[in-house]
DNA sequence: GTACAAATTAAAGTTCACTTGAAGTCAAGG
DNA sequence: CCTTGACTTCAAGTGAACTTTAATTTGTAC
């Protein structure tokens, strides 16, 4: 079967560039054979295993919790939809957290503007006790909480 | 009035770390006077203007973006609620956006889970000319479709 | 058989939002 | 006066997720 996928061929149908494969290959997210020549191909799998990246990457995963989700795929077999399924839905829990987190943001900051309030002593939007402690330098995920 | 305040105590009432409000001041977020010795002392506007960021940051808004809102306020006076309220409301339609976004990722990955799909070429999840374009380097913050 | 697009590597660069470190100065209590 | 903790500046470092560059090789279409 000339199945397999040139790096073009796999960014085009997912959406992500061909510098941006390389680079999950080396962060060990996605691997591939190669040509006599030494090009990259990947097997039609690697479509899904990308995709899982992407959506991943919306939930608000870092790559290096996607890298382990992936992890527990079995290595010995293709994975079945079920196994996709066990690792996207522990996505459920975080999603609604991270909507219940926004709409409890917007609902405070409408009584803010409302009362017209917008300050540490009298606002709880900000209540510095309310928010996740920082870890770590670089930036931080806007709906990061913890 | 001895009403002004030391960067340490702008940091305690904010939670914001002392090295991250010199930098806001590089960055023309708060500005400061300072005392005959040389250290800064901030007005108590400044907790206001502060928190303004913070919040502005939660809703998902570059430091540059901020800087862009902020220089939109009165400089020969002292911002009223007012002002502030103007601001921050037209954060309504970007939070009501984003949680729109990320309740559609739920019911989709949801119907997904459901019937087991997780691919490009039947899940509706994935579809890249769903999404938006990514535009130039660095990290993008995960709810960012523009 | 040759042109030309698409692939290869390694190293360095980019953006954002800060933090850290070094080497020193200021302010307040005793 | 002296100590101690809070403050100063400037330059360089951090982390995530890639991109860019340069110099070279591979694959394919005519």
């Amino acid at each position: 079967m000339e199945n397999e996928l040139t790096i073009g061929a796999l960014s085009e149908r997912t959406g992500v560039a061909p510098s941006a494969l390389r680079f999950y290959e080396t962060e060990g997210l996605i691997h591939s054979s190669r040509s006599p020549g030494g090009q990259r191909r990947y097997g039609r799998d690697t479509l899904r295993r990308v995709s899982f990246v992407r959506v991943a990457q919306q939930v608000g995963l870092t790559l290096d919790e996607i890298r382990t989700a992936l992890a527990s795929l079995p290595e010995n077999r293709t994975p079945t939809a079920k196994d996709w399924e066990r690792l996207s839905s522990s996505w459920r829990p975080r999603l609604d957290h991270q909507i219940a987190m926004l709409e409890r943001l917007r609902d405070r900051l409408h009584g803010c503007i409302g009362c017209g309030c917008l300050s540490l002593s009298f606002c709880k939007l900000l209540n510095p006790d309310d928010r996740a402690a920082q870890r770590g330098p670089g930036p931080r995920y806007v709906l990061d909480d913890d």
